[in-house]
DNA sequence: GGAAGCGTACTTTTT
DNA sequence: GTACGCTTCC
């Protein structure tokens, strides 16, 4: 491997410094990515054993590309390296090590649903009204709390005693929440100094990419693993900084120099990716954000097109634009549909775009939005399994308890509860009870639907967990509970409904098959299935290259297309009108997020932006987004959505966007 | 006591 | 479109 032929003079310092800490600042575009891959791999070539390296990315997308991406360079199946993202190495720590603080190891994961109802049964355990509350927000203040991003104040002291119940309920049911994947870990390693010698001693060669989109607490996370070594690598752009309301602090940047003064910095800013045009664009767009690390990219590419803009009458009329184009672009310039992203602010707005598509026959994958895993049918089937897998979780236990209906109702719930918070149980230790003990006050018939709901446990439980039996399992469990018929008896108006859920299933079956059967997997336990679905939003392999990709500005990160779509380019949706309600201050995030959008485009960039759109069942008018006035107008050019607009109306319209955008 | 049926309020971004 | 809560039915 020739590094130096490989890359430009600033990558190949990025690439080559692998002893002591190294800041890369790599805009968009600058083949960050290469530059990764050829530093492991050139470390590998050194001689570093794999299992000293700890490469940390943020989404599942990335871990999954880079570690492709070094076997694909090196031609190596490098099953000791460790490419992962903090939340799933976090995961990887406390299998390890949770004992050390009081749990077991066959600890649930609760995503946001799941916390959802742990907040409400915490609140009813201590009789905290939830009228007129909003869990989101409540759950908000707690994260806050958890992450140490702020303390009780006036207005959360209110909630100190629910946070206390919430608390002592995760710990009750064995249960982690997504930010104690993070947080735990870091105490773990705080106060067991000789688990933290094992990891400091192990992993001797640390990379973080998407730096920037780094919390207070992953900083410390990294910090902790890297100070045995210091050689600690991070990658990042403060412009493409876009987590901020998850806690991603850009002045971890700041935090590191601070803390690694002898670090060496190397600053990408050739481009490689996207015509000068867009560029120009992007560059003009992000000097007007005031809190930056200055930076300028280039790039040697002409550009052949202009920026397009269209302003068609709603998203019904946005849809068949981008649809239309995409199939002219398609076969005029024999683009392949992979090569498309059509992106928007928020996932509410990808539905009249995919209506478009299935009628228009345009093969596309929408990333994000609700997962596979989230849909109801799998849920449940997920709740099954994390109940075999853990007894004492109660937000599955109760989601499951009646599904399918069993005749255990709200009045046995009820008792259930007061026996379990008599005696500080878990409700499947208070069922135990109920059903076992000689002075139970249950009722007879309800003690027999509890026993046959014991016993259906009780019998699954050792079938599940033994080796490679988890798809036949749940196979096997589907028909004991007969979940079809439960399926039909939900829906009787319409036998579809039935059969699309009941092939999700199946579906789901059949990739649980894959991953016991995959020969890679050194450990197909049910345990790692389970934390490893708790951690991916996506559903299984997206390997259809011939797809559009429809997704979200945030998922789009770091992906590049040829020609780009953004959709909804309106006032109140970028910058989103809640994120400037909330702060008028995020309206620099708000442009980071435009600033990202715009430059996943390699050749062309078109944008949408409606003269009206349907919110909430309302017809409302719309505005064209600010930013558009922050774009050098010359780059500019408006394209006519062919639509039925009445030609007046229209030139209503074209008057007042020039007067808003040309300010006169 | 449990199940089924109807009305109402909410959708910013994700691990 | 959907998820929850409240009411009525069996």
């Amino acid at each position: 491997m020739n590094l130096k032929a490989e890359l430009n003079q600033k990558q190949y310092i990025a690439a080559s410094t692998i002893d002591g800490p190294l800041l890369i600042i790599a805009g968009a575009g600058s083949g960050k990515t290469r530059v990764i891959t050829f530093r492991i791999a050139h470390m590998l070539e050194m001689g570093i054993p794999q299992s000293q390296i700890l490469a940390l990315t943020f989404t599942n997308k990335a871990a999954r590309e880079m570690a492709e991406r070094v076997r694909e360079l090196t031609g190596k199946k490098l099953p000791q390296l460790t490419v992962s993202t903090f939340h799933a190495f976090g995961v990887k720590v406390l299998r390890d090590t949770i004992s050390s603080i009081g749990y077991k190891d066959n600890f649930s994961i609760y995503d946001t649903v799941d916390q959802i109802s742990l907040l409400k049964e915490s609140a009813r355990e201590i009789r905290f009204d939830m009228e007129d509350e909003n869990p989101q927000n409540i759950l908000g203040i707690f994260s806050r709390i958890k992450t140490k991003r702020g303390d009780w104040d006036e207005v959360t002291s209110y909630y100190q005693g629910l946070y206390a119940s919430y608390q002592r309920h995760l710990k009750l049911y064995n249960a982690v929440d997504f930010d104690d994947l993070i947080m735990l870990p870091i105490h773990i390693l705080d106060t067991h100094p000789e688990i933290l010698n094992r990891y400091t001693e192990r992993y001797r060669y640390i990379m973080v990419d998407e730096f920037q989109d780094t919390s207070m607490g992953q900083y410390r996370f990294m910090k902790l693993l890297a100070d045995g070594s210091r050689n600690i690598c991070v990658v990042g752009d403060d412009d493409q900084s876009i987590y901020s309301w998850r806690g991603a602090n850009y002045e971890n940047i700041i935090s590191f120099e601070r803390d690694y003064p002898e670090l060496k910095e190397v600053k990408l800013e050739q481009n490689y990716r996207s015509t000068e045009t867009i560029l120009e664009a992007a560059n003009t767009l992000i000097a007007n954000n005031t809190n930056r690390k200055g930076k300028q990219l280039w790039t040697g590419t002409k550009s052949m097109n202009k920026i397009e803009i269209a302003y068609p009458a709603n998203e019904r009329d946005e849809a068949q634009f981008i649809a239309e184009q995409i199939k002219g672009i398609h076969m005029r310039d024999s683009i392949k549909f992979g090569e498309f992203g059509v992106l928007i602010r928020t996932n509410t707005l990808s539905r009249a775009i995919e209506e478009l598509f299935l009628m228009e026959n345009i093969p596309y994958k929408m990333s994000g939005g609700t997962s596979f895993y989230q849909r109801k049918e799998i849920k449940d089937m997920i709740c099954y399994m994390r109940i075999l897998a853990n007894p004492e979780d109660d937000v599955s236990l109760l989601r499951i308890l009646n599904v399918p209906r069993r005749g255990i109702g709200a009045r046995t719930l009820e008792q259930l509860r007061s026996l379990a918070d008599m005696h500080d149980w878990s409700l499947h230790t208070a069922i135990q009870a109920a059903v076992y003990a000689t002075d139970s006050p249950f009722s007879e018939r309800a003690k027999t639907d509890l026993r046959s709901f014991l016993q259906l446990i009780e019998a699954f439980r050792p079938k599940i967990l033994s080796p490679r039996k988890i798809a036949s399992t749940l196979k096997e469990l589907t028909d004991a509970i007969d979940y079809w018929e439960y399926l039909l008896q939900e829906h009787p108006k319409d036998e579809k409904i039935p059969t699309w859920k009941w092939r999700n299933i199946e579906i789901f079956i059949q990739s649980i098959e894959d991953y016991e059967k995959n020969p890679d997997n050194m450990n197909p336990s049910l345990f790692n299935y389970l934390n490893r679905i708790s951690l991916t939003t996506k559903d299984e392999p997206d390997d259809d290259e011939g797809k559009v990709n429809l997704m979200t500005i945030h998922s789009a990160k770091g992906l590049e297309h040829e020609v780009v779509f953004l959709a909804g380019v309106e006032s109140h949706i970028i910058p989103h009108a809640r994120a400037i309600e909330d702060d008028p201050a995020n309206i620099e995030e708000e442009r980071r997020l435009f600033y990202v959008a715009i430059t996943r485009a390699k050749q062309r960039l078109i944008m949408t932006s409606c003269r009206s759109r349907k919110v909430l069942r309302e017809e409302m008018e719309c505005l064209p987004s600010p930013f558009l006035e922050e774009l050098p107008q010359h780059l500019l050019q408006e394209t006519e959505a062919a639509a039925d607009v009445e030609a007046a109306e229209a030139t209503d319209y074209f008057q007042l966007l020039r007067k808003k955008l040309g300010g006169v």
